[in-house]
DNA sequence: CGGGTTCTTGACTATCTTCAACGAAAGTGG
DNA sequence: CCACTTTCGTTGAAGATAGTCAAGAACCCG
């Protein structure tokens, strides 16, 4: 999952075709805390992410990390380059997984179309990774936070009542890492939106979105 | 091009077996000034850059820009999402473009060794972007201006006696809009750079890089 | 040569980070 | 089950980095 461009939220995520294709292989279940693969592995798999979030990061000699993407359910995580991973990845959420083997990545495998869809799934990555430049880029804390809570609540958001309500099964660190802030100000944002009551905080992992209007035009960097 | 982890300068860029692809189509030769595409436009080649240099960009309706990379020989620009491209590409420096077309990507062309060199192409597309959200989300100034310039001497630089010397075909803006900077803090930090004897500045677009270990540390991070 | 763009520099400011402290939550072991 | 430890989240104060605004210099192009 990356930060692209909030929408008003009538786009929903696109369901990849792919949920349809025929695995070759069982679907894998996966435990919080566990990690699916290391920078420098080779690649021997793709992977669907069919419930469950996945968390991949990047790591800096001096400890500075970026978290380079949420795996949502629809995503596709593990693509190689020169075979190899290039993050860790590790599971925040009890996750089903779907896997796809390389081969079929690169065209190598009996099933066709299947080896389309992982290839749409990699164009995909592309699109919304030149959208998360333009967050990481250009935006300002509040608008950064504004859009990821805009961009989940559009993916894994649930109605409870006149409400939208998301999880975040990630710390306030992992958000920052990923939008390119510190946890502080991650924090401060945080409760500058709920002062402001376009957010409730439920319990630290709910959010509970009270004026998503306000919210959107806040991600669009809209004056006050 | 994206801003990768520098290296000390032993690898050179891959130079993608693309360019022994059989070409199903000539050789297409643009000048500077001139668009290949716009964001919306939908997705009829891919190309490959043998020579000159391009401009990938993107737009918020406020006006704030992300340069989304620069396209240099070897690299491979316009992958499609929805089949329609989401940035504005244009030429910087009159360039040599090979064209694929875009059922080549998906498979549906007889040259099947192509096929698998344009999804090489994506796939090191995501790699490179993967490395240039580490830049953009935890680098300061300094090292997103060092880094910048040690991946284009890596690339593009030319030896001239004891120093690499390399052409900026970008203005300043460009520059600043690629690495999440603005114009002035990427002319100060080139400047500062020129005091400390680091680069020399011989004309605005062309920069010897006279210390480049030093370089190279500053675009670790590593103090002073 | 002249007008427009790009580059550079300075002064000032705002945003975000850093450092520090504390409370809440969660995990651990007796 | 409860004390203990550790991690995580929140808040404040102070400071640094990069942004904004403004002006002049350099460069480019017809």
């Amino acid at each position: 999952m990356y930060v692209t461009i909030p929408t008003d939220g009538a786009a929903a995520a696109p369901i990849p075709a792919l949920i349809n294709a025929k695995p070759k292989s069982p679907e894998t279940h996966v435990k919080t805390g566990s990690y699916l693969y290391f920078e420098g592995d080779d690649v021997k798999w793709l992977y669907l992410v069919k419930s469950g979030v996945l968390r991949l990061t990047r790591l800096l000699e001096d400890g500075r990390r970026q978290v380079i993407a949420f795996g949502y359910p629809g995503d596709v995580v593990g693509f190689p380059a020169e075979r190899q991973h290039h993050t860790d990845c590790d599971v925040l959420i009890d996750a089903d997984l779907q896997p796809f083997s390389l081969s079929c990545l690169e065209g190598n495998c009996s099933h066709q179309e299947t080896h389309r869809q992982l290839l749409q799934a990699a164009l995909r990555e592309i699109s919304g990774m030149q959208d998360h430049f333009m967050m990481l880029g250009r935006k300002s804390a509040v608008e950064k936070v504004a859009s990821f809570l805009c961009v989940l609540t559009d993916r894994v958001g649930t109605k409870v009542g006149n409400y939208s309500q998301v999880e975040l099964p990630m710390t306030r660190t992992d958000i920052a890492d990923f939008l390119g802030l510190t946890t502080e100000t991650v924090c401060r944002t945080l409760t500058q939106m709920r002062r402001d009551d376009i957010i409730a905080i439920d319990n630290i992992q709910t959010i509970i979105i009270q004026r998503p209007t306000v919210l959107l035009d806040l991600s669009l960097g809209d004056e006050k």
